[in-house]
DNA sequence: ATTATAATTTAGAGTATTATAACAAAGATG
DNA sequence: CATCTTTGTTATAATACTCTAAATTATAAT
């Protein structure tokens, strides 16, 4: 009944590169889990019996009802772990991503629970990305890329995409962690660099970075 | 080379049977494993073969150094996750025992440094164990079995056995924690039923229970 | 010392997850 | 539209852990 943990990472990883109605494909989940592709096709034939998933060869994979909700629930779990790492522990934002892929597996309910109490509920993981509450609702906001701001206009950092760490201490060492405002100095033509005022100082950011970044509350000021 | 979680789950459990320095037995490990006695067979030959243990065939087996390094540094784990559990996040103490075994094999020894320190260095665990150092020490005090007392001795709690669950739930409703003081009112004779006094309460409890509870600092009030 | 009993080990097999190599389907190209 | 390339799937096998049933060894008891 229980379904393993790989069962679980398989359904969130699935979840995750959903992003909306398109299927997943075999080979974008076999890079996601660091896995042989043939490994993928067993696991999604099982996650088609189990119910969790419908899989049509060759075509990829969907969720169904019951896999989006175990999908959310271990999202809850993750990003709730994330933000105790951060809040509680002091871990540094950008570590805490391994850490807590491994404890969301293994957290009781009780003391998830508990910890969301400690954290006075909170919507937000440490990179801005929405916790998902017991139901499954989902907290939205509307964002843009920083990238795709213009010169002038002010902003407010909403979330950073934490897939790769490295880039993440980075951006921190920018100082651009959610709701902190920041101010479009210039975008430069041609390699879209982006020069971005955060508080007192001012940073050259790439395209990279820039579309990793996502904002909200623009404001153009015209002057 | 990193040991699986179950080469850890064993290496703890033989550990924690030796006590002293007999070799454990087959039975007594898949007792407490909760496993085939065949099935700890085949993995007290790896074990051996790992190094982490010397075993031989109808003959038990027992830790080597870096099996004993092994299960002191889990038990390390275990104890702080334990005592983070019930200082931090309010869990009752009879119910971290399992979350801690499952905690134990999943933190980073980043966050486990952080839960040290953040508990102070603490020296035991919620029902007064020895928390081994990460160096492999560990803290001794010389204990005595509550049932071992007399009537008008007076003494402090230093440790309850954790084993039972249920068990520890009702001991610390009679208010038995460690470092309580207490005072031995009566000692029935034939079922030695004990009349114990904690703080302005008195209660009888029975040779089981007793036998759970270590004591420290005894004094004999001689009235 | 022989036998009965209890403990332990071997043999054979199953589940879950993974991989490699060979083959098949889809999609792109000329 | 025939072919080439990319992507995905089957077949087969390995590893880690577990089990049941049968065989073996140790222990205790006559």
């Amino acid at each position: 009944m229980e379904p393993t943990q790989t069962v679980e990472d398989y359904v969130r990883a699935i979840y995750q590169l959903q992003e909306g109605a398109e299927d997943v494909s075999t080979s974008a989940l076999a890079e996601v889990m660091k896995v042989a592709p043939a490994t993928v096709t067993s696991m999604l034939k099982k996650l088609d019996q189990l119910g969790y998933a419908v899989y049509t060869p060759y075509q990829g994979v969907s969720l169904t009802e019951s896999g989006r909700r175990l999908a959310l629930n271990i999202v809850r779990r993750h990003r709730l772990v994330e933000l105790y790492l951060v809040q509680a522990l002091e871990i540094p934002w950008d570590r805490v991503h391994e850490e807590a892929h491994r404890w969301e597996h293994v957290i009781s309910d009780e003391v998830l629970a508990k910890m969301d109490e400690v954290l006075g509920h909170p919507e937000r993981d440490p990179h801005g990305a929405p916790i998902p509450g017991e139901n499954g609702s989902l907290p939205a906001t509307s964002t843009v890329r920083l990238s795709a701001l213009r010169s002038g206009q002010r902003a407010v950092v909403a979330e950073v995409a934490d897939n790769v760490p490295e880039m993440l201490r980075y951006i921190g060492n920018l100082g651009l962690y959610p709701d902190v405002a920041i101010e479009i100095i210039a975008v430069a033509p041609f390699d879209g660099l982006v020069t971005v005022r955060v508080g007192e100082r001012q940073h050259i950011i790439g395209q990279r970075i820039a579309r990793s970044i996502f904002v909200k509350d623009i404001i153009s000021t015209e002057e």
